[in-house]
DNA sequence: ATAGCCAGTCAAAGCGCTTTGGCTGCGCCC
DNA sequence: GGGCGCAGCCAAAGCGCTTTGACTGGCTAT
């Protein structure tokens, strides 16, 4: 059933059909009921093609994922899609995905572009330096970034966690609570998120008079062997750290596999905090949480990103920003620090 | 820059230039190396819209992803579109995914046909009956499967893997070291693959004269919080089981940290046993892996799922299928069987 | 009463590609 | 030499929609 058909049944012509259908107001509100009633039922639905070719407009939304190091494609990936998804649908957007190598991201962006396959993307794991921002700004593509890059603030659409206060309340509870040999376990720093992370920590730590400790700080994938080989080196070393923040409950639970190994009571004889995305699939709940964390959820960041872009695009404003606070949510993982062997 | 001005600034008709494009035979090969060249140059593509609208071919595939329970996407779902999206990029196809709420989805399937939006789909965690299947061969929408329902194994192309002999190896394994007292930590099992799983675990035992104990046996999300408190319950109980077989490394994990927290040592005190599916994130590694483990990259399943398709759509074959096998990877969490009281 | 206006409708012109169905001119055969 | 076949090219007709510009007939304003 297309749309002739459809006109030629009713006895109107197309343009009337597409105009009833598409809510204009040059028609009667009585045609545009007759019109609707019978293309209901007669289940017509336009040919998508078609009429973005008519349109010029996709009514899709790109998002283009590098597979990082070791093929990864981040799990983070699937919960901020499952919220950005969900937007989609409610307003009528499709949503593409180009699964591509590392540093073809570019390339990708031109050819979507071109092609008018995509009105608007998303870019995820901005970098500290990250050339995609001014490549989208060329092709006045729009655009909206999760997580910010280096690039004036102002200057482009993103939604954002303060990861840099998420980091700093983090340690400032611990170094409160007595802590001054701080562990990081992060994830990696030429990605905005973990620097900021760790300018947050080591903020605070000066703050207190503590000189952070770079040994003790790394910066990895977010994985959780990770998180495990890293806090047993840490807890292997002469001088151990009596806290430890992990940027992700991914490598916060290999952490503890690592001290459980090690018979290190969490909480007790070393503390930690997680960075928790709130990942569907991971332990985080209770009411006294197994770990004391900072909580956002990666699948509301999505959803926030998805109304920002489409309303850029449908209402061609300037670009917006949003930054979202974290909630320090106390657990049964940290406590105060004990006496170490050089205090 | 569209075909119009290219073939009138090489002087040629829009017609020979597509056709010299596209690889017709129909064209002298000066004429098209010429027009290839030129084409470069001036760095054109094809409107992929107006292609589509010539061609009624999308070059798309779709994902309809239901948000379960808990409106979680399956965290294994990000694997396995990592793996089919390569196969994507390398064919030229593009990716829709139409994340729905469950129940939804066969009018999207209904829409995305319809709407000639997309030449195949993909259909994610098949059901023991499943009425997508049927919905799909009616609409004579190419699919593949990835896992199996209940319908004959010919009637429809499948990719999956062999469940109920993994499920039977592990639980002969454990049966052979002596345990008897075997708890599942299973999948829904409405879906086939875990109820294969179920079927592989209960038939080993009663080749070894057990009867499985429905009370150790649970079915339900395949999340670490499930593992963590099913294990728990099954550690208390009178006569706690001396092995477990988990569905998922993400509710092994939650096994594991219950044992952790009940002072109970894996391998020794009770075996584990995990179905990994390779996720990129989890601890899967080394030499002596910390899980015994059936293995079979989930990844790798989107890959071959994403090649079949393709196959389907661009070669109407018919139906094929493909059973993939797990390996048996024994780590540090199985042990010979403790006495129990009761023993 | 005549002009002017507006609501409601329509025919037709795109959108940028593919594909059908010719049209040439050359070489070949009988 | 006339006819045939074929390689190489082209004009034009779609694909199914949106949108422009024009046309009605009934109303109001003057």
């Amino acid at each position: 059933m297309n749309l002739k058909e459809l006109s030629d049944k009713l006895g109107l012509s197309q343009t009337t059909v597409s105009r009833a259908l598409n809510g204009y107001p040059e028609v009667s509100e009585e045609t545009r009921k007759r019109v609707q009633a019978f293309a209901r039922e007669m289940n017509y639905q336009p040919n998508s093609n078609a009429r973005r070719l008519a349109t010029g407009k996709s009514n899709t939304i790109g998002h283009v994922v590098p597979l990082s190091h070791h093929d990864m494609i981040n799990p983070h990936f699937s919960d901020f899609i499952a919220g950005a998804g969900e937007i989609y649908n409610q307003r009528g957007y499709d949503m593409l995905i180009s699964v591509v190598n590392a540093g073809a991201e570019k390339s990708v962006y031109e050819t979507l572009h071109r092609n008018r396959r995509v009105d608007g993307v998303i870019v995820h794991g901005p970098r500290v330096e990250d050339e995609r921002l001014d490549l989208l700004r060329k092709l006045k593509l729009p655009f909206v970034v999760h997580g910010r890059s280096n690039d004036p603030e102002d200057s482009y659409s993103w939604v954002d966690v303060n990861n840099r206060r998420a980091f700093h309340t983090a340690a400032k509870y611990l170094l409160d609570a007595g802590h001054r040999r701080i562990a990081l376990i992060n994830g990696w720093e030429y990605m905005t998120f973990a620097a900021k992370r760790r300018e947050g920590l080591e903020t605070a730590m000066r703050e207190h008079g503590v000189e952070p400790d770079p040994q003790i700080m790394i910066s990895s994938e977010m994985i959780e062997p990770v998180g495990h080989d890293e806090m047993k080196r840490f807890l292997e070393l002469d001088n151990p750290p009596t806290a430890v923040l992990c940027s992700s409950v991914l490598n916060a639970m290999g952490a503890m596999r690592a001290m459980h190994e090690l018979g290190c009571r969490p909480g007790e004889d070393v503390s930690l905090i997680a960075y928790d995305d709130c990942l569907s699939f991971l332990p985080t709940t209770g009411e006294r949480p197994a770990i004391t964390a900072l909580r956002s959820s990666i699948r509301l960041a999505g959803k926030h990103c998805a109304e920002m872009l489409i309303d850029l695009i449908e209402k061609e404003t300037g670009p917006r920003n949003l930054l979202l606070e974290a909630e320090f949510v106390v657990g049964a993982s940290t406590g105060p620090a004990q006496q170490t062997a050089t205090a």
